[in-house]
RNA sequence: GGCCCCAUCGUCUAAUCGGUUAGGACACCGCCCUUUCACGGCGGCAAUCGGGAUUCGAGUUCCCGUGGGGUCACCA
């Protein structure tokens, strides 16, 4: 039976490469029947858990990402919160001092600050010697007679070498004399990461700790703490890190500033910004943000999507296949196909599996996402509106990519438009004849009972044979006219969905300001 | 700096147990389709970090460089 776990700290915000880390995780539980267990690390935490841990929460329930033993559902294994386990650790802790595996130890925080800056003058790196090390009850008493503080610290080996077989990256080794003593429990009593994280494996039986790489120096402490116990390893994986884009650091959300400089993300970021901008969603850098899970949330991207991305972010079946349903994914991940080197996260490879996922959704279904859009751009609220919808979102086909880029179209929904201006000039004040044509066609289209799509390309086409003009020669503008925009989906499509009202007056409107704004006027 | 990890197109990656014209996808650039914008179709650009060793043969094995990165808390 194989029980993963993911294990983020209530931070208030959940990060893309965490969200990997955890899809790992998630994989590798469900494909075998095994369970997936969600743990909060808040044993650093202030008073306001529940409140950042609601965004980490709502995030892996948005991606579908369900959780078997956890917050809200509790479990066999109950509490999963580390701040209410601290009496296991205490535990263990005794147990480690009693079994000479950890010692008492008195030194002060300024007194290691001064042997941390001396080191570090000299060039050379700090080794705690264990000079406030207790190994007598009197020596103990000795220096709690001077009011030391007392902590709790991991006597590590000073000889041999500690080898771990880990799933991804094979065999490393490391020398157990180059493991600094961690400390483990504070003067207060509380314990740290290290020792919790090791009791709280053990407790919830996790067989696989699949974690980033970032982990992989901490493995022999925590081994060296377990195995103390008398506990037996998990196995070990250690997945390379979601690197920045265009560079190969760790993606970091601090570096949000670095990142507008990269034109992709920018344009990701920028894309986002004008869908936020429109609906009223909040644009705090710590959730709006690309490197945040809520901020395709926001948006409207699809989990599935973003989902199939992290998943060939490190691992790919055989090269080929790049398209994977969450069953697939669950059904063919396998760790020993996931890479060993960081790899950068690209926006645009993540837009265009989104435009993918998005374009092969039902009608109804894609209706149903952009709505809110729609709606908190108050470009709803009327009936006739709502059809409008649904005859928008058909029309538009795969021009909608993400559910907020229905805001792309809202000329279809508002009473006044506002006109790409190089478009109206190149359209509209240009052409000598465009104006005169418009005003015509306007008067030609006037009496006009029926207004389908058909119907006016029946008329429109007629129009031009009158005319003496072919229909590339009208049609520019327009659709300039009509929508205010150089592009969009088919004309005569486009002027049926916005209906004769509609287009006979924007016709005015737009007669109207060129008459005014075109140079020649 | 110590320890550890990593190294194939711009990016994500593929290449049984050494033998391929080093394959696919995203991006980019052409052409076609077309009333525009997209889509789609066709084509193109583009990579094994360097040096040794082993071998008939190395992207693949070994060694040495170089480069990139992670980590070195009374954080997690």
């Amino acid at each position: 039976m194989i029980r993963t776990r993911f294990a983020p700290s209530p931070t208030g915000y959940l990060h893309i490469g965490g969200v990997r880390s955890a899809l790992f995780n998630w994989l590798l539980a469900k494909q075998s029947g095994g369970q997936f267990i969600l743990r909060i690390d808040d044993t650093d935490a202030g008073r306001n858990v529940s409140e950042a841990l609601q965004p980490i929460l709502d995030g892996f329930r948005w991606l579908g990402m369900d959780w078997d033993e956890g917050p809200d559902i509790d479990g066999p294994h109950a509490p999963y919160y580390q701040s209410q386990r601290s009496n296991r650790y205490q535990e263990a802790a005794e147990r480690l001092l009693a079994s000479g595996h950890a010692y008492r130890d008195y030194a002060t925080p300024e007194e290691l600050k001064a042997e941390r800056d001396a080191a570090e003058k000299k060039g050379e790196r700090f080794f705690y010697e264990r000079q406030w090390m207790a190994e007598t009850d009197e020596q103990a008493a000795a220096f709690e007679a001077e009011g030391r503080p007392r902590t709790l610290r991991l006597k590590m080996p000073r000889e041999d070498e500690c080898v771990i077989q880990d799933l991804v990256r094979g065999e490393v080794r490391f020398e157990w004399a180059q493991e600094q003593d961690t400390v483990i429990q504070r003067p207060d009593g509380s314990c740290l990461y290290h020792l919790a994280s090791v009791i709280d494996d053990h407790d919830f039986e996790i067989t696989h700790v699949v974690r980033a790489e970032e982990h992989l120096p901490n493995t022999p402490r925590q081994i060296f703490i377990l195995e103390s116990l008398g506990y037996q390893r998990p196995q070990y994986a250690h997945l390379p890190y979601v690197a920045e884009p265009g560079g190969s650091a760790k993606l970091s959300k601090r570096k949000l500033a670095k990142y507008e400089n990269n034109k992709d993300f920018a344009q990701l970021l920028a894309r986002g910004r004008s869908i936020a901008d429109r609906c009223n969603i909040p644009m705090e850098a710590d959730t709006f943000n690309p490197v945040i899970i809520d901020f395709y949330r926001e948006i409207g991207f699809e989990p599935q999507s973003i989902l199939n991305y992290l998943l060939l972010l490190g691992w790919s079946l055989d090269g080929e296949t790049e398209k994977f349903t969450v069953d697939e994914m669950v059904k063919l991940f396998t760790l020993d196909r996931v890479n060993k080197s960081p790899a950068s996260f690209d926006p645009r490879k993540l837009i265009s599996f989104q435009g993918d996922v998005f374009t092969q959704l039902p009608l109804e279904t894609r209706i149903q996402r952009v709505r809110p859009f729609a709606e908190r751009a108050g470009l709803l609220g009327t009936s006739q509106a709502e059809e409008m919808l649904a005859k928008v979102v058909d029309g538009a086909e795969d021009r909608l990519k993400i559910a907020g880029d229905i805001l792309d179209f809202d000329y279809f929904f508002l009473e006044e438009i506002s006109f790409n201006e190089k478009a109206f000039v190149k359209r509209i004040c240009k052409p000598d004849n465009a104006r005169e044509l418009l005003r015509r066609l306007r008067d030609h289209l006037a009496p006009s009972e029926a207004f389908d799509a058909e119907y006016l390309e029946n008329q429109i086409q007629h129009f031009c044979e009158t005319s003496n003009i072919e229909l590339k020669d009208i049609i520019h503008a327009i659709r300039v006219a009509a929508t205010g925009q150089a592009g969009g989906f088919g004309m005569f499509d486009t002027l049926a969905i916005l209906g004769k009202t509609k287009v006979l007056s924007r016709l005015d409107i737009a007669l109207e300001r060129a008459a005014t704004i075109c140079a020649d006027a």
